[in-house]
DNA sequence: CGCAAAGTTGAGCGTCCTCAAGCAGCGTGG
DNA sequence: CCACGCTGCTTGAGGACGCTCAACTTTGCG
């Protein structure tokens, strides 16, 4: 939780993003590629050889269940790497779907490992990325089993905005690149619920829709969201 | 998901955690600690620097809000480890605290890291661990968002048996090391909710109490956990 | 034995889901 | 150009699942 990570200037994100591309660009032999919306990484089952760094655009990773849910489980941006979750078992338990055009670099597993025995800082890089997968993964959890519906879209947004700003981007206006549905699935709730939700945090000006269309949302102040958050919060532990 | 994981056969899963074991002490250097239940690991805020491996007992993940929310977002068992998530940021994000007496074996992991560039081997079960836990979390995020209430607790049962099962421990009689309140936590629901989700499992003769004392539970048939769980999700998804 | 902590069960209620209707944006074709 | 259909979004009414509050039981420990 950077306090507060203004746009345009290079934040540690910004930095470590930059050296990650640089030094799999320098030591690692990749191929570039271009995605567009619905295009599929990998999917669960697929035998793992390659990982990859999203140069740009946006994923999401959706996990299935034997008898048939599936759930929008992450979603990743510029920076991110793609196909952890195959290490482990040497197949893929996940889909990385596209939902924007975007260009993205992959590379063998074993390409990579090579190139770290030779720059440690690579291997570092490769070991941060993991670690934070798992902090954000544990964050998720936390959103879904602990706020109500109002606070956990109040909180993807949150989200949303700081990993923008984190990038050096915009963020007081955000593009949603996922269907209400989309987000429901990722939040545990109804494509209703969403809406319903959203309406009131525009209700209560926390966000701001444009004259036209409703995909787009303005964010005036980023703190008003965690303000929400909290007011949701702490109305479920009143006095007692 | 192995088929069906029999107990006193080697897994694949017994078989790594015992060469992961053996590795970490033949090459890097480390010690070894008893703990006790309630004893603290580690906590979010700590300045990381090693990482641990369970050798026995079991310990919770508890992950922490700034506005005071918190929950138990993951579950060790023999073989795992621990301290991931402090790689990113060199400060932990979470608590780990152990839920019953158990070795702990810690050491730095920059030494690890040394050890790795000298051992292959230890590099593929470092990374796998790692895989296995961000894998671990989003089928906790599924079953946190797409199942009800009597499902999730029956997942959990599930996991936990299975867990056992793969560690080649006797799994039709689990000893809960956590209090109702913790489980709920665990899943997203009040610890009333959970009594009564067990007491549901109980009537519909899935799992059995002893005589005394309802803190172990008896799970005749896995398979009956599996069928409950998708009875649950057909009812939600009816003719329409 | 008595107290504290953990667990069970019931009654009432609130949040969120379900079902349904209507609206908005958008590409297609007459 | 507008009718048309499609997909996505919004909003309302009613109902169910799970939470809150409360009483009681059981277990464990000094």
């Amino acid at each position: 939780m950077s306090a507060t990570a203004e746009r345009n200037q290079p934040t540690d994100a910004a930095r470590q993003i930059s050296d990650t591309l640089q030094l799999l660009q320098q030591h690692v032999p990749m191929q570039r590629r271009i995605v567009h919306a619905g295009d599929r990484l990998f999917q669960a089952g697929d035998r793992f050889t390659t990982l990859h760094v999203l140069n740009s655009g946006f994923f999401k990773i959706v996990n299935g269940s034997n008898d048939g849910r599936e759930q929008v489980v992450g979603l990743n941006f510029k920076g991110d790497w793609l196909g952890f979750d195959g290490i482990a078992l040497g197949r893929h338990g996940c889909d990385a779907v596209a939902i924007d055009t975007g260009e993205i670099w992959s590379f063998r597993y074993d390409d990579l490992l090579a190139a770290c025995s030779r720059e440690p800082r690579l291997m570092a890089l490769f070991h941060a990325a993991m670690s934070r997968e798992i902090g954000r993964d544990r964050d998720s959890m936390l959103a879904l089993a602990t706020l109500p519906a109002d606070a956990r879209v109040a909180d993807f947004l949150r989200y949303w905005a700081h990993t923008l700003a984190e990038r050096g981007l915009r963020n007081d206006c955000i593009t949603l690149r996922l269907t209400r549905a989309e987000i429901g699935n990722y939040l545990g709730m109804t494509l209703e619920s969403v809406s319903r939700a959203l309406s009131r945090l525009a209700r209560a000006s926390v966000i701001r829709f444009p004259e036209k269309g409703r995909r787009d949302i303005q964010i005036p102040e980023v703190g008003a969201l965690h303000a929400f958050i909290e007011r949701c919060t702490a109305t479920a532990a009143v006095v007692h």
